[in-house]
DNA sequence: ACGATGTATGTAAAGGTTTACATAAGGCTT
DNA sequence: AAGCCTTATGTAAACCTTTACATACATCGT
């Protein structure tokens, strides 16, 4: 019972005077053995406590029962709960996961792989935009992967993420309805896909409304708070005033809060803001984040299930799954003051 | 090269016309091997890309390269960082982390035991305060284990956090500092160490004062944001009403302000406030929450050298490590207001 | 010149599992 | 009742390492 060392399959086979073969068998294929030594087998596991050394399986199987989740850094707040979803949903079909962050440094990244090389994961989970390793030489012998919220290189590896076109429009909607017709859009790199299609949303919202792009204020940046801060600036400096400042990610909206407010401005009274993500701070400044959700705990699940599919036919069936945004009103938005509205 | 299989020992030896037991030999104790074999071997290993197969590896020395983290909460804000040390301590020294979270389930924590009955991970580090498994069956056979955060059970398991009494007594001092006398202390619950710890450096600080304690304003709660807004209301409903509101952790402070503001009280003109942790979210919120910062990444770096000693050397050095606590001043405290004084 | 000592390498077993193949027994068909 | 199919179980090989033990050879002291 307390036995210095755990129980293996012989011990188990011993107890109920079976093969070791056939208490595989009970284990992994219990339709494939008779009723009656099921049960002794049964019996004889509870006994012993026995537990299946995962390393001597993944050894003869030559796979893991591990998926490496790798991050460009653990501690960005959209991380934690995609990672609720992806465990849970692992753990449900009997997987592990992994985590290992890359800091953004391929070198760190390409050292992850040997965890492919020496069997200890059988798959992979990408957060990163681009391939952690270095690009041509390894994608031909990459592991069965599935991207989070954005489209890995152009691998052909599926992806899972929200819908951002539609998460746009509804924010720029929200705007329009409460009366903008000057609403600028702070993005980050034009050479993210979340970008293109969070801008998508928003010119396709501001023609339906009939109001012709004004490129002046769209504006690019990093997707930081300094980024955000800064587009602020550079909009003042220009003298192009938006009422309303749509922005690509809640990073770059707490920015341009926090710029407003050393101009000595009150949001929403004289500006409103959006931001897109929905991170954890978002309720605690001040004012709270009117933005779009990001539901993080399903995008996890939906993309452990497609790495699992991809693990047990090898084919997925999907190569992108995009989920539905919800736009979660809070403070930061009012109608325009109408001082601005005379200008 | 770009073979479908990874190369294994063999194809090694075979190229570097030497035994396999020679490449081992050639890998793990070089000063065992001839200069020129090992130059042979070392070519072989370049042109066949070999990585040696950690499930072999841990199913013949019968431990594995991995150590599993339980948190009862992946999303803790207090997590990340502390992921962030562990992760690059472990890596440094040739092994990976594993992550399993509890949320706050007996039975969920049992179930990450079979880690160590199939030897697929070595070591435990544990965020809760209490052992994730059922209590008296499990402790005979604990892998190695180190606490983070708080001391776990009473399984003389080493643990490593923050100095609580010194942090709480540069809290208090600061206040006091300020002119406070009438300093409420909002704690969580008694059973938890932190809790007394910290309680003891406002004790501490009161008396070094020459202010007696009173017990009016010393309340209990469990930490959470809805526990410091209770307490608030409590205070108020007594009317006995402090100048200022010492907080257990950054979740009660925070709480506590909302409760305040809600009332249509100003931070810090009316009351000041103080937390403990510096969770992310202290600096969003407004005012800034002034509070005790926990040095998390290198708490994460001492709890997995620790553990590491642990499993070459069998024994801890130390049983506890406790590193410094640093005051973190924004915006939330400040002299308190006259109106407060005359009382 | 011989045994002793030391160094470098090879041989083979062991670690715990899964599974192809072999075997055995029972039930059908004719 | 003979042959055949099905079902249940056992035997043994394979997965890839590490390492105790054996072997071979060179060096050294006498």
């Amino acid at each position: 019972m307390s036995n210095s060392t755990p129980a293996t399959i012989e011990d188990v086979a011993r107890i109920a005077e079976v093969s070791i073969a056939t208490v595989s068998r009970a284990i992994h294929m219990p339709e494939k053995v008779a009723n009656s030594t099921r049960l002794k087998v049964n019996q004889a596991i509870a006994i012993t406590g026995y537990t299946t050394n995962a390393m001597a399986r993944s050894l003869r199987l030559g796979r893991s029962n591990m998926i490496l989740v790798v991050a460009p850094d653990i501690g960005d707040p959209n991380f934690s709960n995609i990672l609720v979803g992806l465990e849970n949903e692992a753990r449900a079909h009997g997987y592990g996961i992994l985590i290992g962050h890359t800091q953004n440094d391929a070198q760190r990244g390409l050292e992850y792989l040997k965890f492919f090389n020496s069997n200890q994961a059988a798959g992979l989970i990408l957060f990163t935009g681009i391939l952690p390793f270095g690009h041509q030489t390894m994608t031909a012998r990459l592991p069965p992967s599935v991207g989070v919220f954005e489209p890995v290189f152009n691998g052909g590896i599926p992806y899972v993420g929200v819908d951002d076109t539609e998460g746009a429009r509804k924010a720029v909607d929200l705007l329009l309805a409460e009366g903008h017709r000057k609403i600028a859009f702070i993005g980050d790199s034009r050479t993210r896909l979340a970008y293109t299609r969070r801008r998508m949303g928003y010119d396709a919202g501001l023609d339906a409304a009939g109001i012709p792009p004004d490129t002046r204020i769209v504006l690019e940046g990093d997707g930081t708070i300094e980024s955000g801060r800064h587009a602020v600036e550079q909009l003042f400096m220009r003298d192009t005033l938006p009422t309303a400042f749509m922005c690509v990610n809640d990073q770059t909206a707490i920015g341009v809060m926090i710029g407003l407010g050393a101009r000595g401005y009150d949001i929403p009274r004289d500006f409103s803001v959006t931001g897109f993500d929905d991170v954890p701070q978002a309720v605690f400044i001040s004012p709270p984040l009117t933005t779009i959700r990001q539901p993080r705990t399903a995008i996890g699940k939906q993309a452990m299930a497609l790495l699992l599919e991809l693990l047990s036919d090898g084919r997925p069936t999907e190569t992108e799954i995009l989920l539905r945004p919800d736009l979660v009103v809070r403070n930061s938005v009012s109608a325009p003051s109408r001082n601005w509205l005379k200008r």
